[in-house]
DNA sequence: AAAAATTATGCAAACGTATGCGCAAACGAA
DNA sequence: TTCGTTTGCGCATACGTTTGCATAATTTTT
């Protein structure tokens, strides 16, 4: 009334009747007369009755609400998750609050408190880059909130978890450079700490075992931003390494190093083929455009969703439900940075 | 207890006292015995008890949630006005939902009905570009719920806003653009229905019309995408108009307009200058980088939320709150895409 | 010593909704 | 008529918290 807020009470006054059957009339409730049911609904609907969903979390302590933990918004990669986590969530009437861990590992000991303590359903994350200490996740276990890993998972806690497959995302990469008669290839790559780095660079080892290409004495250059991958290129040719062929851990590492390429008057592709992971929209817009590996995130997001929704129907009928792990393949999106001309 | 969550009741229970006091004694209420608090405080800590929020919410009618509406995460511009947002909001102790419209109209309306039912504190809102009717709004004002637009906004809603002052923005690329000696600069432009399209166009008119330099017949092309930007500078350039600037609404479509003048075989800038607006990071990438007009998204996702918060402590303390309008300045990033060598 | 004031606590109601249970009325069957 | 069933509804309680008010115990004032 004085909110403006009509409640279940207003029409129960209204119509004289106790709150209980406006209840149940509401929800079509088979111990209520259709007369009743009747009047209830067009008094409703006429008031613009909305349930108060914060009564209805209290209640039936359950939010409708899921947390994500990821590390940047402005990540194209995690923007689209987001967006394919919201497509099925909204669909399912559940909210979405996002936080960012800003790749802090203090920052996403926050979240998680933040969102534990806003009582979310279910919580997806995506761990930040710092994090290599999980105790902040076991109170997930012990409060009973389902956890679906996004991309970066760990084995802390018991969890679900959609990933990519890395390792084959790297292969499909390098065995392309291969393809294109590159015989000398360097990697940059992210830290060790990182599973997913690890597994790209493991995929680029093991493409060359495949194709019994021996590696470079230098193949593995640490480098994982634009800035490092343009300087460490450049170091590269300063200290004259020969090398025909980058495989970068992810785009913007790829295009540091072509500004370094295309600096020292080397050709792209045909001096040194490129090729980044991860897709991201500006590999259309760099010269030459580059090719990269294409990571299905709006579907790692409608994915996780769904593993989630699967699970909370199991809970909801007191059964136990099992962990899942989904990993999705990557496909290879071949630019001009690394197709060579057919001889 | 069986949800694992420690309430109030199992303290008080545990300390033979009742709810009310243990309540008292975690807010630190002058009317309990220090031992009392004490007690409570300890065995609070030690049962690591949370505050059930769903409950103070009801109990409250405040849900300590603002709901965010925006076009599309992935945006850049977007995705840093949330972190501002963010920032602020979580060192207030508020969540943040987030919804995307998609720029649809339809989707906004689902947005705002989601949002209203979340029972949101507040609402932070930036129009889709399809929205042209503003009833759905009205909802807003009933409810009192303070509304902030963030970039586009409309004026059918008591609301507060936070806006770039994009007709300064027009009007420092194209002077800039003049100062670099251009006589004959075209615009590429959104549709005026949004209101932040007309600005920019109407600031490269004003500029015009200060420097005293008449307009191109075609000055004024409608494209507003890197697509667009693309055919449309073909198109100019096939009907051989002659230009030696561009200033586009935004950078994606001076990339595309970069794309054919390279194509062409025009040096930038040397024969086209070439200025967006938005200074998306790849401006920085593309070549020649891209010159560009910086939008202060971070500060204004910060401002509004401290505008936000501005008006809550007046609304908690009864009192009425003004409505806001804040215009943030932007700045000009020239880049190798507009500036000339010296002569 | 009685009255008044202070201190510390508990009771009960409220926020808005859902639901087990009880109960009255109406109905059908015997 | 009497009993058992069905139908339709309301009472009471719960979810976890806050808070106005009453109350008991203690201290201070007169």
């Amino acid at each position: 009334m004085k909110s403006g807020q009509v409640t279940i009470k207003d029409i129960a006054r209204e119509l004289k009747i106790s709150p209980s059957t406006v209840s149940r009339a509401l929800k079509n409730h088979p111990d209520i007369s259709q007369e009743t049911k009747k009047a209830v609904m067009e008094l409703a609907n006429e008031m613009d009755y909305q349930p108060n969903i914060i009564a209805l979390s209290l209640r039936k302590r359950k939010t409708n609400t899921i947390g994500v933990i990821i590390p940047k918004i402005v990540h194209h990669f995690f923007s689209t998750i987001i967006s394919g986590l919201e497509d099925i969530a909204y669909a399912e009437g559940y909210n979405v609050i996002i936080t960012q861990s800003d790749e802090s590992y203090q920052r996403e000991v926050d979240c998680v408190f933040t969102l534990v303590s806003s009582r979310v359903d279910g919580l997806f994350m995506s761990l930040s880059s710092e994090t290599t200490d999980y105790e902040h996740l076991q109170v997930l276990n012990k409060r009973n909130i389902p956890v679906i890993f996004l991309d970066r998972a760990c084995d802390a806690i018991r969890s679900s978890k959609v990933l990519i497959d890395d390792h084959d995302g790297a292969m499909l990469a390098t065995e392309h450079l291969i393809q294109e008669g590159c015989k000398k290839i360097i990697h940059f790559a992210a830290p060790d700490t990182m599973q997913i780095a690890k597994e790209r660079k493991q995929g680029f080892l093991d493409a060359h075992t495949k194709h019994n290409l021996p590696t470079l004495a230098q193949a593995i250059v640490y480098s994982d931003s634009l800035e490092a991958g343009y300087e460490s290129t450049k170091k590269l040719l300063a200290e004259k390494v020969e090398f025909d062929g980058v495989f970068a851990v992810n785009d913007e590492t790829a295009i540091g190093a072509m500004k370094a390429l295309k600096e020292a008057g080397k050709r792209i592709p045909e001096d040194v083929a490129v090729i980044g992971f991860g897709d991201n929209p500006v590999c259309e817009i760099v010269e030459p455009a580059l090719s990269s590996i294409k990571q299905p995130g709006f579907e790692m997001g409608q994915i996780a969703a769904q593993v989630f929704m699967k699970q909370t129907a199991l809970v909801d009928k007191k059964e136990e439900y099992e962990t899942e792990i989904k990993i999705l393949k990557t496909t290879i999106v071949p630019r001009a940075s690394s197709v060579r001309a057919k001889k």
